[in-house]
DNA sequence: AATGTGAAGTTATAATATAACAAATTAATT
DNA sequence: AATTAATTTGTTATATTATAACTTCACATT
């Protein structure tokens, strides 16, 4: 019986592992910000671990109750601290379409992230096309445009989503 | 001495002739409203016009004290009616990543647009390229993704403020 | 003119995000 | 260990973006 992971099972199929997801977020992210001498504090993981707890991507203030439960402090600065330290260290990603936040699923390497975000279920994908990132990167030089930051958010339906089992 | 338009002369490039942007975006909304059975009322044809002073995007309370200059209600609901009225019908595209809009530079047309948006100026330029549209389609399908609505919003350095004259 | 429909006016408020400063914690240095 | 510096978190207040809900108005057809 073949293990699931994150690179061979993506989120919406169905022997998905999220399980398995969430523990090689939290385990990359130690690593990660260690690599960057940054620490990942309690609260910091915390708000890790509860945008990992599945691939919708969730609005900052769905966390707070969250972290107020936690025993945090649960005023929106907490919240907004910690997403942007995330985003910095590339752990998480900002889906501007949504005003919502979703865990990074590759994380450390350097990449471009390309979201299909299912207006159905929610669950949303990320992809690290080399051709999306390639077209784009013409389209721009033939302007004479120099790329810093791609900002790619496809809407639809997911498999499943269009076709229910 | 050739006519500039909007076709053969982006925004960033030195001979653009503005003033035949706005007149020419004034009369393609004119008749994309008639062939849709919509009213163009002043308060829209003036947002529009706002919309279009410049090729930056503008933010929905930008717009405002002009509206309100004008002699029309300034509240919040007046300027996103009209800002939702011309994006529905195409008129206007809003830049998720900045929260604001900007003038469609091909309506009419059955297109997405791309955008490369430079952090510097501003200028914001909209493309319809068919070598993303491909790639992204391309990526989806492969994910039996079914895409129904492209955001792609490139921010960078236009040719201009990379290499300025 | 009466009626119906869509548009605009108006008030209030929701949702998302940040500024600014104080207190606490951690790390580095003595 | 005590002192200092730097970073992180707590806290209050407020900015920014967007929408809900209801009223009034304009105008299009009957």
């Amino acid at each position: 019986m073949p293990q699931n992971n994150a690179a061979n099972n993506i989120a919406y199929q169905s022997g998905h592992d999220h399980n398995h997801c969430i523990s090689s977020a939290m385990l990359e992210a130690q690593s990660v910000c260690k690599g960057n001498g940054q620490r990942l504090t309690k609260i910091r993981e915390l708000v890790l671990q509860l945008i990992w707890q599945s691939h919708k991507p969730l609005g900052a203030y769905d966390l707070l109750p969250a972290i107020a439960e936690a025993g945090f402090n649960s005023a929106p600065p907490t919240v907004y601290r910690a997403l942007d330290f995330l985003q910095e260290q590339g752990l998480v990603h900002r889906l501007a379409s949504l005003n919502a936040f979703i865990g990074c699923s590759h994380p450390g390497e350097h990449h471009n992230g390309y979201f299909l975000i299912c207006k159905d279920c929610g669950i949303t994908v990320e992809l690290a096309s080399e051709e999306i990132q390639q077209s784009i990167s013409r389209c721009a030089t033939r302007q004479g445009f120099a790329v810093e930051q791609e900002n790619v958010e496809i809407l639809g339906c997911c498999t499943n989503c269009v076709a229910p089992a």
